[in-house]
RNA sequence: GGGCCCGUGGUCUAGGGGUAUGAUACCUCCCUGACACGGAGGUGAUCACGAGUUCGAAUCUCGUCGGGCCCA
């Protein structure tokens, strides 16, 4: 790329070139032996579904803009990326390309066809990754179905099945009686039907009078283990903890009371059973009641169920409603609409079956859990809030076992003859009991084992990445853990954080990471998160194909955590226009460039002229804000900060008033000290901008140092010679180019010319048409004095052949025409009587009241002295007298030009 | 139903006790020696609604309505 003339167009299709330069050279590779301080980010793993989406676009922008941040600010930082790989969606997906279900091939087999998916899928995403110019350290890239990961999620499970915070208990799933297999929430279809709402009377079992029910499921009637009534419910309040009788079955259950009761619906009493819904689960839960298994993995009544023992879900419905007629128990059907859940591929009805499961005791890991949440920094704060309300509000264990193929395997056997459960040694890992079996004989001395054919949830992979980029278990990851930041969207807090927190605290006793940047959602035009079912998805190919990855980066960066983001194609555009206006300042700037003399950049600080002065103090502020910004993770303010000051201070204001000094055959040092700003300037900014346009700003940067290497005498710029600006160091606030008073005077310089530049607009005049003479009267010494510093720029920029600055006032009348009152000098000051004052000034004439003031320094406005302090006013110029002159009047310098065309 | 958050010109947004920031869209003007893919100017908001605290509320408090995410 040899290319020393500056392209008069931006072309943002160069961004790949440079993506390729930065993989080629390494740019972003972590070297854990440096001896620099580290800054570590936890990466979330995605899932490899085959392609980012604009939340990823968003989620990894943050982490990039940090990344690259902290390398500028001299830290070795390590951002990897890794892949949460297992998953149901992907076992689905794999079913429908080979037109298959899981169970007509062997395990092994529809793994390896998993896997193959997942290989690609995952390619797609890396590629898409790097075209958004994000610096990951691709060479520590981790993918959790690899045998490596699994080793390592196997490890945990068995270091904390050792530590008994992992143990094997009864839990109900979500059950297929056609297809005989647990499915997933994910699996489960809700379809809208009619079906009888059967009022039962359940006989009282001592004195007490008995209580009516309503349930839609009378089948499971023996497998009721409690009646449930609203605690105010004033018809049953009298009966909580009293026992009735199951009618059929004779057997006792207590009654009990619980919010979560609807009195309105059916009687208001409902019947708990194994289990006929998710609610039934939450109470069996919450008060500890009995299980009662009732139907089998078919779908047949069982034993406890007595005559009706042997007959189908449909068969024992009608059946026991039959006798429940009979018997009298029945009082009442009515229909009612219900949703039932059923199986996605079968549409059979799904049943709720207690299984064995593996748990990871939460509850007992829980005050741990909220001493490290509260120990992190939360972006924003009240995310912490909800992880720790979540914390409070745990029901039951987490269940880490599923009917799966395509997941980490549970290392476990069974011992066929005690049943003991064996473990393999942790040398042994990874292993699939499916395939291996142990290497020694139980106690009881048994060779025969039955493999745990459950598999790990996914969670229990991806809970574990801040351990696993550091080089868990190995001793070693003490270097690198725990993780600096974690970032993440909110609408998985309760997943990530939580399960993260638990399991870094329950294998290593500490917490995982320092800092939490939780990022908001982005909505689609049409206001609503996007999504395919919505319709309103963008993907961001589309984006980076018409405008470039840097303009979408621009795009997500105008945001700030914890807030939803809209996506607008316009918004991306308008950073597109961005670029493109720094693209051609920078072509001027460059243009002059090569009458520059390095040479002077020292001693030229000293003949720095005003507009440089004050541009250069702007400059340095905005370093300081940016870093600032930066540092409490404010992109947008960041993003805002130095978009306005290049395009409005520096390319409307500065650029346009130096003209004059470069246009010029002279080559003095106004003019070097010009070229020395504009260099500064642009030099500054790009590397403030650098984290946010990676590739923009490479590019430029490029040209820059071919030219300043031309210049130099030095060897043209190429792959080799070229130093990327990703190395380059965060600007420092330069506190000798602060100076607040000639920002001041830069400031009224700007102001006076821009009041010309709109004088010229009103006139219709082209911008450059020179003027005869300019007058600038001006009232105070302070503004007389700046305006002679001023003068040959007001002179240059706005090409007036004559300017003369001097103190006074031309011979015109001013007229007040407004008064203002300031509200934050009177009401403090005068309390209740503000409203009389300020109705007085708005009312009153503005001249009367200025005129007032202006020869008694104050105001009586019922008893109040109201002084100058007290309004601002709005004058105007009436009646010039004699010649034929235009008169601007520029209030808040109080001063006067006088024009003459 | 519960927890957390949010309602500011048509649209998006800053601010968070003193009469509202910026962008976009729209309208008008100007082809100025980097950029018309640019520049200058203008129209447009009773800050969701109601009550309270206060001299003063977009801002604080309470309530109502609407929206978001997660959980039930």
């Amino acid at each position: 790329m040899n290319e020393v003339e500056v392209p008069k167009d931006y072309h943002h299709k160069k961004e790949i070139k440079w993506q390729e330069y930065w993989q080629k050279t390494n740019l972003y590779h972590f070297n854990p032996d440096e001896n620099r301080p580290r800054y570590i980010i936890d990466t979330p793993p995605p899932y490899p579904t085959g392609s980012i989406h604009i939340g990823h676009v968003l989620n990894w922008l943050y982490m990039d803009l940090i990344a690259r941040w902290k390398r500028m600010n001299g830290y070795s930082v390590l951002f990897p990326q890794g892949w949460d790989c297992h998953g149901l969606p992907t076992e689905v997906k794999v079913e429908e390309i080979h037109d298959i279900k899981k169970n007509d091939v062997s395990r092994e087999e529809f793994r390896k066809m998993c896997i193959e998916l997942t290989s690609e899928n995952i390619q797609g995403m890396k590629t898409q990754m790097q075209r958004m110019g994000y610096c990951q350290d691709w060479s520590r890239e981790y993918v959790t179905m690899t045998p490596e990961y699994q080793e390592k999620t196997q490890t945990s499970f068995l270091q904390m099945y050792h530590d008994d915070l992992i143990y094997r208990d009864v839990h109900p799933v979500n059950w297929c009686p056609r297809c005989e297999t647990a499915i997933a929430f994910a699996e489960v279809e809700y379809q809208e039907n009619e079906t009888f709402l059967n009022y039962l009377e359940f006989p009282a079992s001592s004195e007490e009078s008995g209580v009516p029910i309503a349930t839609t499921r009378p089948e499971l009637l023996a497998a009721c283990v409690a009646v449930v009534v609203h605690p105010d419910d004033e018809r049953y309040q009298h009966l909580a903890g009293k026992k009735v009788e199951v009618p059929l079955f004779g057997r006792e259950v207590e009654i009990i009371t619980d919010q979560e009761v609807d009195p309105e619906f059916g009687t208001g009493a409902v019947m708990i059973c194994t289990f006929g819904d998710k609610t039934d689960v939450t109470w069996v839960n919450r008060y500890n009641l009995d299980v009662i298994e009732a139907i089998n993995e078919q779908g047949i009544m069982q034993e406890v169920c007595g005559k009706y023992c042997g007959l189908t879900l449909d068969e024992c419905k009608k059946l026991i409603v039959e006798d429940l007629e009979n018997e009298g128990f029945l009082t009442k059907k009515e229909k009612v609409d219900q949703n039932v859940g059923q199986c996605w591929r079968c549409k059979t009805p799904i049943e709720i079956l207690v299984k064995k499961q593996w748990f990871i005791a939460v509850k007992q890991l829980n005050p741990q859990i909220i001493e490290a949440a509260e120990g992190m920094k939360w972006v924003p704060e009240h995310m912490k809030t909800r992880l720790l309300n979540w914390t409070g509000s745990m029901d039951w264990d987490w269940c880490i076992s599923r009917q799966r193929i395509f997941a980490t395997p549970i290392p476990v056997w069974y011992c066929k003859s005690c049943g003991k459960v064996i473990v393999p040694p942790k040398e042994e890992l990874p292993i699939d009991p499916t395939q291996t079996q142990p290497s020694d004989p139980c106690q009881c001395g048994s060779t025969d084992f039955i493999p745990e054919v459950d598999v790990l949830d996914t969670w229990m992979d991806s809970s574990i990445t801040p351990l696993v980029i550091a080089g868990w278990p190995l001793p070693e990851y003490k270097d690198l853990f725990p993780s600096n930041i974690r970032q993440q969207g909110h609408d998985i807090i309760r997943t990530w954080a939580f399960y993260t927190i638990l399991r870094s605290l329950a294998l290593t006793g500490e917490a995982p990471f320092e800092n939490v940047v939780v990022n908001g959602m982005v909505f689609g035009e049409d206001g609503h998160k996007m999504s395919k079912s919505r319709g309103n998805v963008i993907v961001p190919e589309e984006v980076v194909e018409e405008y470039g990855a840097d303009a979408l980066r621009l795009w997500a960066a105008n945001s700030v955590p914890g807030s939803d983001v809209p996506f607008a194609w316009k918004d991306v555009q308008h950073g597109y226009k961005f670029l493109r206006k720094f693209w051609n300042a920078f072509r001027f700037v460059n243009m002059h460039l090569a009458g520059y003399n390095h040479k002077n950049d020292n001693n030229l600080t000293k003949n720095l002229k005003p507009l440089d002065k004050w541009i250069l103090s702007v400059l340095n502020h905005l370093v300081g804000e940016v870093t600032q910004a930066m540092e409490e993770y404010n992109f947008a303010h960041a993003r805002s900060r130095i978009q306005s000051f290049i395009w409005h201070d520096f390319c409307d204001e500065y650029i346009e008033a130096v003209k004059y000094r470069l246009y010029t055959e002279d080559e003095g040092q106004s003019k070097q000290a010009a070229l020395y700003t504009l260099k500064t300037v642009i030099s500054t900014s790009l590397r403030l901008l650098s984290p946010f346009t990676p590739h923009f700003t490479e590019e430029i940067n490029y040209y820059l140092q071919n030219q300043v290497n031309t210049l130099s005498g030095s060897e043209k710029t190429d792959d080799e010679t070229y130093e990327s600006i990703h190395l380059e160091k965060w600007p420092k606030v330069q506190e000798d180019l602060l100076d607040e008073s000639f920002e001041a005077i830069g400031q009224m310089g700007v102001e006076v010319i821009s009041q010309l530049r709109r004088f010229k607009a009103s006139k219709k005049m082209p911008l450059n048409t020179p003027l005869k003479k300019a007058t600038i009267y001006a009232s105070s010494e302070d503004v007389y004095n700046h305006l002679n510093l001023l003068e040959s720029d007001i002179k240059g920029t706005m090409r007036i052949e004559n300017v003369e600055i001097t103190r006074g006032k031309p011979d015109v009348r001013e007229v007040v025409v407004e008064v203002t009152p300031r509200m934050d000098k009177i009401g403090p000051e005068f309390k209740g009587q503000a409203p009389v004052i300020v109705k007085y000034l708005k009312e009153e004439d503005p001249a009367m009241i200025v005129q007032n003031i202006t020869e008694n320094g104050y105001i009586d406005i019922e008893r109040s002295k109201v002084t100058s302090r007290h309004i601002t006013s709005r004058k105007e110029l009436v009646g010039s007298s004699g010649e034929k002159v235009d008169l601007i009047l520029m209030e808040n310098l109080d001063l006067v030009v006088e024009l003459v065309i």
